[in-house]
RNA sequence: GAGGAUGUAGCUCAGUCGGUAGAGCAACGGACUUUUAAUCCGUAGGUCUCGGGUUCGAGCCCCGACAUCCUCACCA
């Protein structure tokens, strides 16, 4: 039994019913606003539903297929040779027996006959209900139907006069009742803002938003098992960190009482993976958040998903060959070719990407010899740069972010970095000045970022310390990390290391333009309300 | 942090020169048993983001605030 009354549900209906029927001098819309109207019309069916029986939040619904599996058995419908087109009788059929679920997105009222169709997250199908094929009682809930209402049907599988497949509607099951209207049924929600907020209203109803959070959670699942396949294992390093390294960026600041002591949230996963290298768990990954207390645009967020791979005995060209493993296997995981759609154009990932050295890039797209200190000062003032004081180093990498970093579409592995620029990443042998890191670029973005990972704990730090000595003091980032240091001590095998950021890569393989497309409750001002 | 744009009904959007606030969808009442953006008739729905100012009169002009978006800055 439904142990539930009208007074359950009434929060203060101001209008009356007789007959089933709302009675206009009575109207609960009268003297109402426009969204308090709306609302008061749907829990006055709320009332009805449970007047009728009815629990108007449902309970637990056993047995239906998905909307896409139901489609699926289009061809076990049977028809007869019964049909007259003279009279529009449709053909007699035989349709297999369907539950399903799901929520009402469009209602077509034809007098004794309602088309409905209701969506899940497989798919979406018309409902056709008639007056005296479901009889008094499933009729009379149908009046009480909103959009956006959940709901649950017994029926036939069959095929309307026009030829769409539909439900026949035997047996209705009440689910879950709406008492917000949704947006509009066809142009859904439109405003950025709404859109982040109520990510929930977005993914029911603007087009491909569910498909393409879908997607992100395959090629995440898919990053782990090609992981898994070549013998990676899956850690979870601290997110609260006494000391943020890893990476130069603002971190977020906490508190913890018990102990009185501050905290960060971290920015990088790197240095505690190293340490578990060091201890042994030669093939080490986390893939998980970082923090960073940075401005928002669309390629950042301040929370975002960073993979890091560690494999001991490997180098930069080991990580290479994995980071294109990782998302060519990314790429089939989704269902989708080596080809991808990008804005107005596409990204062909057809392996192996394209490896250029820094400066060689640095040469192509300034015409500047990267070796030419002199000259390269020169191109910097040209554009505009403060070069006074400035290791020239950190004035090529200036000019390099400036006018290469855009212009590289990619895939492009870009090797070889000014070491200066550098401090956790081992030196090439001979050429103390080139440090063996690439980054991958892919539509000027920075999607992977990768090094032969510096080993030896004199030169982290001393590194460090030199690091150190150009940062603002009150820059929380600029701390030795002696533990680290102390763990390179006890000796850290050769190793190759590998970052990659998923809200990026998951935007190239999803072709959205920006970060908050592809992250699904990216950061916002608080909302006010009242 | 700087500059620009936007903010009107639940949703999507018009709103001319400063002169009574508009449409579609949704809602409510009515007709309709093969519709599919159903259709048709009727009704109702507004703190024009918020606060000041100018004006006889402000959705519109001016100032400020708030929020979002874009560009830039910041970002190993």
């Amino acid at each position: 039994m439904f142990p539930f009354t009208s007074t359950h549900f009434n929060r203060e209906t101001p209008g009356t019913i007789r007959n089933g029927k709302l009675m206009a001098k009575d109207d609960p819309t009268d003297g109402a606003s426009g969204g308090d109207a709306l609302e008061a019309a749907r829990r006055e069916k709320l009332r009805r539903i449970a007047e009728l029986g009815h629990d108007p939040w449902g309970s637990r619904f056993d047995g239906h297929a998905p909307i896409g599996e139901i489609r699926a058995r289009e061809n076990e419908i049977e028809v007869e040779p019964t049909g007259d087109c003279a009279t529009g009788r449709p053909p007699e059929q035989h349709g297999p027996a369907i539950r399903a679920a799901g929520r009402i997105v469009l209602q077509r009222n034809k007098g004794k006959l309602i088309f409905i169709d209701i969506r899940d997250w497989t798919g979406q199908i018309q409902l056709f209900i008639g007056k005296n094929q479901v009889g008094e009682e499933n009729w009379e809930l149908a009046q009480c139907f909103d959009l956006g209402d959940l709901i649950g049907v017994d029926g036939e599988l069959k095929r309307t006069k026009t030829g769409e497949l539909t439900i026949f509607v035997e047996k209705l099951h009440f689910l879950t009742k709406a008492l917000a209207t949704p947006p509009a049924k066809h142009h859904g929600l439109s405003d950025p803002e709404l859109r982040q907020r109520m990510r929930y209203l977005d993914l029911i109803h603007t087009e491909g938003v569910l498909q393409r959070f879908l997607r992100r959670t395959q090629i995440v699942q898919s990053i782990r098992n090609t992981l898994s396949g070549d013998r990676f294992v899956e850690v979870e390093g601290p997110t609260l960190h006494s000391i943020a390294g890893g990476a130069a960026a603002r971190p977020f600041t906490t508190h913890h009482n018990a102990l009185d002591i501050p905290l960060y949230l971290r920015i990088a996963l790197e240095l505690h993976l190293k340490r578990l290298l060091v201890g042994g768990i030669e093939r080490v990954y986390e893939l998980g958040r970082v923090y960073r207390n940075e401005g928002i645009d669309p390629r950042h967020n301040p929370e975002f998903t960073m993979l890091e791979v560690y494999q001991a005995y490997g180098d930069y060209r080991s990580m290479m060959d994995l980071t294109e493993k990782i998302i060519v296997e990314a790429i089939r995981a989704t269902g989708q070719e080596a080809r991808l759609p990008w804005g107005d154009g596409e990204i062909d990932f057809t392996p192996p990407f394209q490896r250029k050295t820094y400066d060689e890039l640095f040469r192509e797209h300034t015409g500047v010899d990267p070796g030419d200190a002199a000259a390269v000062a020169a191109l910097a003032e040209k554009i505009g740069f403060d070069t006074a004081g400035k290791h020239p180093d950190i004035i090529r990498n200036e000019v390099f972010e400036e006018k290469v970093e855009d212009q590289l579409k990619g895939p492009v592995f870009v090797m070889d970095y000014p070491a200066s620029i550098c401090p956790l990443t081992k030196r090439k042998a001979g050429r103390p000045e080139i440090a063996e890191r690439f980054e991958l670029f892919i539509q000027g973005m920075e999607v992977a970022n990768a090094y032969t990972e510096l080993n030896d704990p004199d030169l982290q730090e001393e590194l460090f310390t030199r690091q150190l000595a150009g940062q603002a003091e009150e820059d929380s980032m600029a701390k030795m990390d002696h533990d680290f240091v102390r763990a390179l001590r006890h000796g850290m095998p050769p190793a190759g290391g590998l970052g990659i950021g998923i809200d990026r890569l998951v935007m190239l393989l999803t072709n959205s333009q920006t970060i908050r497309e592809v992250i699904l409750f990216p950061l916002l001002r608080p909302e006010t309300f009242g």
